[in-house]
DNA sequence: TTATTATACCTCGTAATACGAGGTATCAAC
DNA sequence: GTTGATACCTCGTATTACGAGGTATAATAA
């Protein structure tokens, strides 16, 4: 498949902040939580998470912190923080925008 | 601005297609058109806009054809192939529910 | 005449980023 | 004691939007 891999870019910032304002999660849940909340559409390999994490971290969109879980390895849990989310409701209307846009043209109501 | 550069990557060929489909246009009246089919929101650069019809016609969903203009400059006019026509037909629905999953996430019906 | 603007095409280099493949470690279940 | 799930990470590759640069024609304005 891969067949959305190019419509990814630009949308995985939104997805992530999207469910780190939900609820603060960590890597794997939140790989988890996006193909539940997806209906199993998005299924987020490894290798794009982390490095979308740790980008939107360094930008200070989401903060890390490392946790301990009952008798389990640490998991680094990601909390938003006020600028990501000033940045997610931008990029929300932004998605709106940029969607919109895209129907007029692929699928026009007049023809 | 440059908002939905990332967001664009993945739907070119979508509504590039989608336009051509409409009618056979040469490069610069499509920057014209998506800009006035869009309500103004896209832009395409020439940059952007004739490599991707280059890697179109290469892959044989559209194809170019030299015209002449009333005495005017020579203009390449491009027509949608029948694979052309396949392949937007699946784009268009991938997009769909490409868009179906992002609004689960970001903008969910039930919170 | 000359300069500017619009039309019309093109290419190259850069930046951004999704993803596979590879690597490490813990813990439960079989 | 081996497998599978959890949980983190990095690196290289491929893709692609875009700015900047280049060429040429025709109409309009100075």
């Amino acid at each position: 498949m891969g067949y959305e891999r190019e419509l990814l870019k630009g949308s995985t910032d939104s997805l992530l902040l999207s469910l780190i304002e939900n609820k603060p999660m960590y890597g794997y849940q939140l790989i988890k939580e996006m193909e539940h909340r997806s209906g199993g559409y998005f299924h987020f390999g490894e290798g794009t998470l982390y490095p979308a994490l740790h980008r939107l971290e360094k930008e200070g969109l989401i903060q890390g912190k490392w946790e301990h879980s009952l008798g389990g390895q640490e998991r680094r849990y990601y909390y938003l923080t006020q600028k990501g989310h000033q940045v997610l409701v931008e990029k929300a209307a932004e998605w709106q925008r940029f969607a919109a846009a895209v129907n007029m043209i692929i699928e026009p109501i007049s023809p």
